[in-house]
DNA sequence: TGTACATCAGTGAACGCGCGTTCACTGATGTAC
DNA sequence: TGTACATCAGTGAACGCGCGTTCACTGATGTAC
């Protein structure tokens, strides 16, 4: 490994890290390759000796951050199962904190839109990564029963949303209590156990 | 009332169907104002003698799409209540046609992570529609208790939430998968009561 | 170790394109007498 | 009712702008001898 292989993998990282923060504070489209460049402290010429295109780069960035966060979210979960992991999850997830912090949370709101338009190595990211954080998380919030897996994924469509609407409607009173809802109403569904 | 003012409130509506159906398949960045114009048989320019700006547009069509969708769905309901209202409203919310269909479905999937960068006009859209959708479905799915509003919104939350990610992984198995898991998740929910 | 050439990460200007908005114009409708 | 002028919905070209991508260039790093 050449110091020069060494520092254009790490000017990679940098323009990574980048990515992940404008791609959920903005969106795909409202994050533009010259000012993801320019997070990195870089020139927007520069950016095609890393990436093949904008769309590498999302599809890149997409699989890094949802993965970041899912397995933060499991790891801090620790040894929690059934309705204990999954009011912890959620008290995390649908927190105003997470509202207040796009850049620092979950991607999905500010991506899932334009994925649904987007070419397939986007798609195909986030279809890997969902799957595997539905895998995990069902590990995490009930026991190996088969459904496991299809009631982390409702878990997950419940708190994507709630916490979207909630971004939406940031500075109004339905805001908040749509935090509050969803979190109430995951307790619930897991309270039947 | 003369000709030229009939004819005007004509081309008004039309401008308007046309930007719901566009607004709705391919979000408010997607829909282009020469689009949503091309689509009601118009050229560019006319645009500005019926809307202010393209933010008025949004605001107008959101709050239009928005009503039109949770009072069919709420009228369909009719008098079914409680866990067999909500057994029908997932049924068709979270169907494969809404899925494959969305320039006749819910504004919601297309628009939320838009409307959270938005100007006011379109925020106070959302926020005043969503609100009277979460009072009207509260009606419908629950008895008068205090909470269902509460567990409307969760409600309105978990259903966006799987219909945007089901269009979001439209193609792979996990999309069908989706569907089902936030029925049952929302059935169970309600079976509590 | 020292020198001469090759490589290539990163720069910054330029490209073609689609966007929201503006504007001079047109011709059908409305109004005054 | 008929005529002359005013209004204004709608046209289509033009604007300034930001986008993703390309490209000639530069200078530090790597390689050969």
């Amino acid at each position: 490994m050449t110091v020069r292989t060494e520092q254009k993998e790490r000017t990679r990282q940098d323009i990574l890290a980048s990515a992940n923060r404008l791609l959920r504070e903005r969106g795909i489209a409202g994050a533009s390759v010259a000012e993801v460049m320019k997070g990195a402290g870089l020139t927007v010429g520069g950016f095609y000796a890393h990436f093949e295109s904008k769309e590498a780069l999302v599809a890149a960035s997409l699989r890094e951050s949802l993965r970041e966060l899912w397995s933060g979210l499991v790891a801090a979960a620790g040894k929690l199962r059934g309705v204990e992991a999954v009011s912890f999850v959620v008290r995390r997830y649908l927190s105003r904190s997470h509202r207040d912090h796009p850049c620092e949370g979950c991607p999905l709101p500010a991506v899932v839109a334009d994925v649904a338009q987007a070419g397939e190595p986007v798609r195909d990211a986030l279809a890997l990564e969902l799957g595997d954080y539905a895998e995990a998380l069902g590990e995490c919030i009930a026991d190996d029963s088969p459904a496991s897996r299809q009631r982390a994924l409702a878990l997950i469509a419940l708190m994507y949303g709630g916490l979207s609407l909630s971004r939406a409607l940031k500075g109004t009173p339905t805001s908040e209590e749509l935090l509050k809802a969803c979190r109430d109403f995951a307790r619930q569904a897991f309270t039947n156990d």
